[in-house]
DNA sequence: TGTAGTAATGAACATATGTTTATTTGTTTA
DNA sequence: TAAACAAATAAACATATGTTCATTACTACA
């Protein structure tokens, strides 16, 4: 077990690995994070977002457009509130809900353009594990 | 109850109603963000990618700088790699693991900018509702 | 071949989450 | 002020999720 100047894949890992805790993220600001994404991890309210990334629109509207009950929808754009990705304005005895800031718009683009994208196409090489994908 | 020609708020919101349901995403395409969503919608998991944003890692590296436990770890990365936000190769007697594609960084980053953002700092405005933020 | 070292799997548990139903709150307008 | 409409709230249920512990499967190397 004798090593001067090791400069081994290993080692070089080991370094960069040592050098990564410090760089962590903060755990507040992790919880935060998580708490943005689980908005976003169910289909009934990614289908709100999608609705309010056209226009602003009505509880009722909302839960007409995406087929959810007028309480499930209420109950989900009050998550998004919470995390700021929503928000609403009176207008008459409507309360209309529309998109908070851009991030939600980045988000929801970029997130689409990974699931769009083509399962690697299934390659007619050899019987190789399909499985998921490892590489090399 | 009569309207013609009704250029009223109203009815401008639900011609934009009307036209969004067309424009929705496919539900196929939704369970899959979710999915991804999903997968980023835990502290434990977030961590590990905010590990991986810095170099690749070993199943142990990643389970000692985040201080989760070996299983644990596994079972997070097969879940981030179920949906292709990160891939593994062999090394020796080690599986190291990476991410996928450059969607992971974006939506680590924007997500962060957003987590980060200032809570719409308390302004010194009267005695309005702090509570969430919906604006008049 | 056999023994470490490393990662994947599986079962079980406690906790968290989304939906429904029913009800309440709050605005508007007649 | 009372009726009508719209949205928020609450309780309850079934389901999904993350963790732990124990065990199994690989891979490399002696």
């Amino acid at each position: 077990m004798k090593k001067s100047l090791d400069c081994s894949e290993q080692a070089v890992r080991r370094t960069a690995v040592a050098a990564a805790a410090p760089l962590m993220t903060d755990d507040v600001i992790l919880a935060e994070m998580a708490a943005v994404f689980q908005c976003l991890a169910d289909a009934a309210r990614l289908k709100i977002v999608n609705a309010l990334l056209l226009t602003e629109m009505r509880v009722g509207d909302i839960s007409a457009v995406t087929g959810s009950s007028q309480p499930s929808v209420s109950h989900h754009l009050q998550q998004l509130r919470q995390v700021k990705l929503v928000k609403f304005r009176r207008s008459g005895k409507a309360v209309l809900y529309s998109l908070d800031d851009d991030h939600i718009h980045k988000l929801f683009a970029v997130c689409r353009s990974h699931a769009a994208e083509p399962v690697a196409a299934a390659a007619p090489m050899a019987s190789s594990q399909e499985s998921d994908h490892a590489q090399s």
